[in-house]
DNA sequence: CCGGACAATATGTCTAGACATATTCGGCTG
DNA sequence: CAGCCGAATATGTCTAGACATATTGTCCGG
């Protein structure tokens, strides 16, 4: 009798699209729980179940003793999915290779210091390494691993499998801040990657800790034509699905 | 008695700390809602709700019959906060002003067509400016919109408050697409950003429909090295709070 | 006129049941 | 042995109530 999708998802469908309609506007008040209820001929908590989600897609406000409020539109917020470089080259129907340039072992000097976290002399695992598609140069990668965190990672050589994947299944990771930025190619830069100096390049930052201790830092540059970051971004409200793959 | 944070939130953290500490490995079986409800003590709609948070943030995967499973960790995905340019600017303590360069109503031709998802010779105004920062240029901002959309901006002028601002406030939106991408200056850009040929620009393009219908399109070019974007990231399962300001 | 105490109110959480529904497992049959 | 079918199982949803808690509006006294 119900019908097959759910309650608090009808009543939710229907709030959110009086809200989009601007049927009813930014800080105006909603109905409250027992009123809902009384509508929709439910439980007080099957409206709370709606609300809640509203509140959560941050579409509405929810005071105590003050009511549910439609929420002023906010700062926006994208989903951006950032993939593994290989799982990206894969996506487009490419071949995809690592190939190693560089690795070496040390202790952190005063640039990794304040660009990684990590204290003066704390053994750190440089690697450098090419990300090739059908054989061509796809992106540069650049990765510092510290191995007081991942131990593990200096017996390893990172030759033909990147750094990134083995981190991943091996190391645990509870933070992780991105940062995309424009840069041009400098000398050493541009010849491994095969395009004229100046050449600009998309990089993308990543900072990984484990629970507050600096787990590694990798910086990939792409040449321009070669990647870009789509992010989709939904009016909150627009829950739906996001089962992935 | 029950202490002032919830059981259901409780019985959520426990269980996401014993799958981070690796204590419940990504595949195993978790025990069944009746048997958590007895375990704890709460009624089985408590420990439902809990495990409904975890699989709403992936850490869980939750299949009738089958029970509730330790995610596999998946594809990664970050939370991009972007925002108004003119925020941006103000942010870090800067003056902001925009200034219009050009502004030209048309039908859409051919290119406009493929770009902006509209049909050919439908009513398009595009809106060139600059944003400053004091004084300087920060950003260029190309700017397309589907007068069919939003009739209202054919009588805006735009000479010194950004087209982005004013769309905000009085066309709705349901959807939007963000690309970040880096390229090169060519002449008459590097001209109007003051800065050499050829230099490695940031570009953020922002597609925007109401339902289904195209409203905007603006790309916004950023010297390298006058912006980037970060992204936190969390692992699925600290939701924490996540109420902007 | 201002500030504090108090009561009213709306949400937050929880329970102990019930029925619905998808999926899997196991057994039966051809 | 393959394929189908039914039963068992775990989650999904819902109800009608209860008590907790935060916040707000009001009233009253200084």
């Amino acid at each position: 009798m119900t019908g097959q999708i759910p309650i608090h998802e009808l009543i939710r469908a229907q709030l959110e699209q009086e809200i989009l309609s601007g049927e009813r506007p930014p800080g105006s008040k909603l109905p409250n729980e027992t009123e809902l209820a009384a509508e929709w001929r439910c439980a007080r908590m099957t409206v709370g179940r709606a609300l809640n989600a509203l509140a959560e897609a941050g579409m509405v406000q929810r005071r105590k003793r003050a009511g549910t409020f439609v929420a002023r539109r906010g700062v926006q917020e994208t989903v951006l999915e950032i993939r593994d470089v290989a799982t990206e080259v894969r996506a487009q129907g490419r071949d995809y290779a690592f190939r190693r340039l560089a690795r070496r072992e040390s202790g952190a000097g005063p640039e990794q210091m304040t660009r990684l976290g990590v204290a003066e002399g704390a053994p750190v695992l440089l690697v450098l390494g090419l990300h090739l598609a059908d054989g061509e140069a796809h992106a540069l990668e650049e990765r510092w691993i510290n191995l007081t965190a991942a131990p593990a990672a200096a017996q390893e050589r990172f030759e033909d499998a990147p750094p990134g994947a083995w981190l991943l299944q091996h190391i645990p990771w509870t933070e992780a801040e991105h940062e995309i930025a424009a840069l041009a190619a400098d000398g050493q830069t541009a010849k491994r990657l095969g395009v004229p100096v100046g050449t600009a390049l998309l990089a993308l930052e990543r900072r990984t800790w484990l629970s507050g201790q600096f787990v590694t830092f990798a910086r990939f540059l792409y040449p321009a034509d070669r990647q870009r970051f789509t992010a989709r971004l939904r009016q909150p409200g627009n829950k739906a699905s996001h089962k992935g793959a």
